[in-house]
DNA sequence: CGCTATCATGTTAGCGCTATCATTGTTGTA
DNA sequence: TACAACAATGATAGCGCTAACATGATAGCG
């Protein structure tokens, strides 16, 4: 028998209409239709309203697919953040999510749950999709990662902290930050401070804060304590940090915690037992988020600008896509001291 | 007359390097370095490993593009929601996040602002995407965006509350939801209710509870009243409408909000200046989130399964998407009275 | 030994779109 | 009138990958 040569295959995808169909019931070609679309202004006004009207009666929906492929561009943004429950990623992302989506991007978000391999693997993923540029939060990857990262050729953005970083970088010095806290309790008198973290380990940046707070102290011939406890931060492991260190380090005068979460769970679990704050222990946080400023006495804490990060990260983002030269590559968004009382 | 030479136009997208290449520099054909890739059991061991090992050597990252282009499969799962800044919806994505990234799916996240022209927009971009299934919060769409969804033949996920939809739907009962409450509080002898929403035009599920609600109180002959404020629900917004109601509806004996956040800040504030709850007046939210079960006296409220909601929704879809026949389409995820100390 | 089943790999032809260059007709202008 | 400049549209060839079918080699079996 003859053996079947080349006959064609058929194999469409979905059954959706296609720029070809749309272009051959109006007539014209499919570079006009794809013209239409993309670039409106190149398409002469009858030409373009047909098409249209053809695209509305078939109820065409682009195939974005082919298209990022046929372009090589795909206006996607990568961002990376290490945890969703964590309320100040959500805002970071919202402030970047208003800012694309206004300019026509679509954010890819990735979830590393504090695992630096997997980010590794998330980054990889994005870049297979073409993405415009990648965000990540945090200065810290693993090695293969933050070469993909180098040599990726699209803007890379490293939010949260400052530092050495791979491209730009929009964050605040948590270094100082703690510093700043110090301080401010060195001023109010308070000389038997403790530190409360959660999980420093993978919350490095509580860590550096931690490191500045140690610094001021030092500097001022006091040594500084810390806890570390091994779950998330939250109002109730704040509650219970407040009793061990009551229990345990009966002389301490001052808890600065973290993070508003602990901060807040002490300040309200102290309440609940009729402990004075501040005249009994003093108690600050970090983040300044509603609720801790929303309860008597309002709780002392450095208000970092969340939203703000992220939308400024994504001008600049935008500001490389769109061809502008970058000047600055570090934008320092600064921290507030709110100074509460609680201490 | 010589027309035209078909000469080679070199048009290279990025300059990573491609499947192609890679199958060159292992001797396979592009075919076998794509099962290797996609199908590792199909490929001979030995075979596999080389090329492996040349992908490796070049960096190369797959085209995921290209390949969902080609196979006309996307592993993208739309995600839409009215909003970002409240947590509840966060939750839900997290549920969803956590069960489908687990699955080698990702999400496109989409936010409506609860405008309902957006959503239809963004259905219509996700679908060029060629998402493997969407998930929208709630069932209210414009009938273009409808009609989208009910002929893209996928599957669509509605969340958040029950009713009419158009394929799989997974939430609670909120009319049911309302009713509860309002049975609680007469049964705690409150007979001068009143229910605080904010935006119940947008956020129409408290609507339904405030309809549940009503018919509660009517069945026992009390006329329901509601303010609504344009604001969103935010801790400072539920004190002033503890001061509101005080001066306007001063024989008030329990405040029903349709959230946690307004309920607890009025009840913080009620702290604040020294009112007594729940015997000056009473107050109970909806939402169940951690802050309100933290203060003193413990919020009365409803706890929605929020994150629950978006796994139960990821695992039905990744029932579907297995080609497991679906036996219940409606999942009615619940809800529970924490009968706390405020009423 | 002939025959089928299975494995490992290859050939060909797209997926649906757009970049690139080419072609036509129309207008401006010296 | 000649010619450049432009506006509108089209022909062709991919983008990088995989589906569908094809092929050759080896194994299994009565």
């Amino acid at each position: 028998m003859s053996k079947r040569k080349p006959q064609t295959r058929p194999r469409r995808g979905s059954d959706q209409p296609t720029l070809a169909q749309v272009a051959q019931m109006a007539g014209v070609s499919p570079i006009t239709a794809s013209r239409a679309l993309n670039d409106p202004e190149k398409v002469n006004e009858a030409t373009r309203d047909r098409v249209f009207q053809v695209m509305e009666h078939l109820g065409y929906v682009p195939n974005l697919i082919a298209g990022s492929l046929a372009s090589s561009r795909s206006r996607f943004i990568a961002v990376i953040v290490p945890s969703l429950v964590n309320t100040v990623f959500l805002e970071v992302i919202k402030g970047l999510q208003d800012t694309f989506e206004a300019a026509g991007y679509q954010i890819l978000l990735g979830n590393t749950n504090y695992d630096i391999e997997r980010e590794h693997q998330l980054v990889r993923t994005f870049l297979g999709w073409s993405c415009s540029a990648l965000v990540t939060a945090g200065l810290k990857h693993n090695p293969a990662c933050r070469r993909l990262l180098q040599e990726c050729d699209r803007p890379v953005m490293e939010v949260m902290e400052l530092g050495e970083a791979l491209d730009l970088n929009v964050g605040l010095d948590h270094h100082e930050a703690g510093r700043c806290m110090a301080s401010h309790l060195l001023a109010r008198g308070y000389r038997q401070p403790i530190y409360v973290g959660a999980r420093l380990a993978d919350d490095y940046r509580a860590g550096m804060r931690y490191a500045g707070h140690s610094e001021v102290l030092e500097a001022a011939g006091i040594a500084s304590r810390l806890i570390d406890i091994d779950q998330p931060g939250s109002l109730e492991e704040g509650a219970k940090c407040l009793e061990r260190v009551r229990q345990d380090y009966p002389d301490a005068d001052v808890i600065h915690f973290a993070n508003d979460d602990l901060a807040t769970g002490a300040l309200l679990h102290a309440l609940r037992l009729g402990i004075q704050v501040p005249d009994e222990i003093a108690i600050a946080g970090f983040n300044g988020l509603p609720l801790g400023q929303y309860i008597t006495p309002r709780l002392t804490t450095i208000l970092s600008p969340r939203e703000t990060m992220g939308r400024v990260a994504a001008e600049e983002i935008l500001k490389r896509l769109a061809g502008k030269r970058v000047t600055r590559r570090k934008h320092d968004v600064g921290f507030q001291l709110l100074n509460g009382k609680s201490t």
